[in-house]
DNA sequence: GAGTTTGAAACT
DNA sequence: CAGTTTCAAACTC
């Protein structure tokens, strides 16, 4: 059977028969939140997005009849959480990896300093997906295929072994997580193969309420590692700039105990406007970068860290929020999570019924600011206090005329600056557009005008001018050299005259009238 | 840009 | 849990 192509994407693997061999796995989202029934699947009867739907192991071998190996494999999906609303299904047996459709991967990105980095990119979605991959040797050094890997069949492959028992942990959350993270039973798994490396999964950075109920309490970037003795894979979960870092690193190592340790720094300090785009939880409004200098970005006064994000492109200083400093980081949040398990979830969520959609989880305890201030985490976050708020002298209701009017001043000011921003695109584009219209005759060094501006008519007239002389010349008598002198300089006028009229842009005639 | 104000987070 | 301290963002000048 031939696997249709970025159905299971691989890479080719030049590989000896006694070199290493590479294991990749890649775990395809839907595209927009659709399932990702394929036409030739024949199993699989729908894949929740965000869902990791069987944790079996899962086994393809490259050069193997790939069907049957699909068949014998229990199926791994993972996506993007972007659909709230859907239900967790129970697993699905039989789901064959690679179900998804052959558009869905447009490209998949090998890091050129990291042979065990991949990025992937999949049409429609804002993620970052990264795969890491390890050899199974230390020697193994395997050449990173192009972009196209993705549109080779898996028929041509020599190996992809994905004997490996996926077996979720959270070491670093608190006790109610790892209890229901793990999965209840591994005695369904095919054999767990022993010296199996370490894999680890980088998942976008966004709550993963659909895979596990209780790693909504995870920031992005937790890792999930592999319960001892129980298989080979973990799971981490970074923001989309997590890509970023690892494009910045010259090598990262993945050592089945250690787990990321990037050589280099990756972290960037450039004050770049980069961070404009990361967004926040509601994934439209631009988040600042920081500039903590005491907190080391580990403590939630970084925004960075409470939004469960890699600082990037930040202004901080001695800043551990990275990969670099990934053991303390995973130590922070931890205790961060011990002291408030909620410590990362969405502050803002639904109010109760009769409230607003949307309120603050904790309510704010303002007293000075009258809560019409950035200050304030209700009134920043666009929406009224609550009856949970703790606030003094709060302004921040319905009906409050200072609340009327700051909102009013603000409207006011951002269609303000939407008008400029129009008019500066405006003329901007008209500007471009006259040096666009004007550039012909700019860049011709003015060895067009004469062509352009010698019409029919303009030649007429010139010759009238010319003619005229002549017969002036022969009315006086003139002698031939003096007839000829005047009709010279009468010419020599005439092509001052179209000159300056080319000047003018006018191509009229008239400027020639003698 | 420096200094001040503010309130959340962290600490005791 | 309450009071205090620390911290970084928001704000003012």
């Amino acid at each position: 059977m031939r696997v249709p192509p970025g159905r299971i994407a691989k890479k080719s693997t030049p590989t000896s028969a006694a070199g290493p061999v590479i294991t990749k796995f890649f775990f395809t989202k839907p595209v927009n939140n659709k399932n990702i029934i394929a036409g030739h699947s024949t199993t699989a009867p729908s894949l929740i997005a965000g869902r990791v739907l069987a944790q079996n192991a899962a086994i393809i071998s490259e050069g193997s009849n790939l069907s049957s190996a699909v068949q014998q494999t229990a199926k791994i999906a993972i996506s993007p959480l972007k659909s709230p609303n859907k239900t967790m299904k129970p697993a699905v047996p039989n789901l064959a990896v690679g179900t998804v459709n052959a558009t869905q991967f447009k490209t998949i990105i090998p890091l050129a300093t990291s042979p065990n980095v991949q990025q992937i990119q999949v049409t429609g979605s804002k993620f970052h997906y990264v795969r890491l991959v390890t050899a199974t040797t230390a020697s193994a050094s395997p050449h990173i295929a192009s972009s196209s890997i993705n549109t080779q069949p898996i028929s041509q492959a020599k190996s992809v072994v994905l004997n490996t028992p996926v077996r979720m942990s959270v070491p670093i959350a608190p006790a109610q997580s790892i209890k229901n993270v793990a999965p209840k039973s591994i005695s369904s798994i095919a054999q767990i193969t022993p010296n199996q490396p370490q894999q680890r999964l980088i998942m976008p950075a966004t709550a993963l309420p659909q895979i596990q109920p209780n790693l909504t309490s995870l920031p992005p970037g937790t890792v999930l590692t592999p319960a001892p003795g129980t298989g080979s894979m973990g799971y981490a979960v970074v923001p989309a700039q997590y890509v970023t870092q690892l494009q910045q690193a010259s090598y990262v190592s993945i050592s089945s105990n250690n787990g990321f340790t990037a050589t280099t720094n990756i972290q960037t300090q450039a004050k770049l406007p980069v961070n404009g785009t990361s967004t926040s939880e509601s994934g439209s409004r631009p988040r600042k970068p920081c500039n903590c200098t005491k907190s080391q970005c580990l403590k939630l006064y970084c925004d960075c860290f409470a939004n469960g994000e890699f600082c990037n492109n930040c202004n901080c200083t001695n800043c551990f929020n990275n990969l670099e400093h990934e053991a303390e980081r995973l130590k922070a949040i931890k205790a961060c999570l011990d002291r408030n398990p909620e410590a990362f979830k969405p502050k803002i969520g639904k109010g109760k019924e009769g409230e607003s959609d949307r309120r603050h989880s904790k309510g704010c305890n303002c007293k000075r600011s009258g809560c019409l201030k950035n200050y304030c985490e209700c009134y920043e976050a666009k929406i009224m206090c609550s009856s949970i708020c703790k606030c003094i002298g709060c302004k921040n209701f319905e009906e409050s005329p200072e609340r009327k009017t700051l909102m009013h001043l603000a409207d006011a000011a951002e269609v303000r600056v939407q008008q400029q921003t129009a008019a500066k695109t405006k003329l901007s584009s008209q500007i471009s557009d006259l040096l666009t219209r004007t550039m012909p005759t700019a860049t011709s060094g003015g060895g067009k005008l004469p062509f352009t501006f010698v019409t029919k008519e303009v030649t007429e007239a010139t010759c009238e001018c010319l003619l005229a002389k002549a017969e002036e010349a022969e009315k006086t008598n003139k002698s031939k050299a003096v007839t000829e002198r005047m009709i010279l300089e009468e010419f020599g006028r005439c092509l001052m005259r179209i000159i300056n009229s080319a000047g003018k842009a006018k191509g009229d005639s008239c400027a020639l009238s003698c």
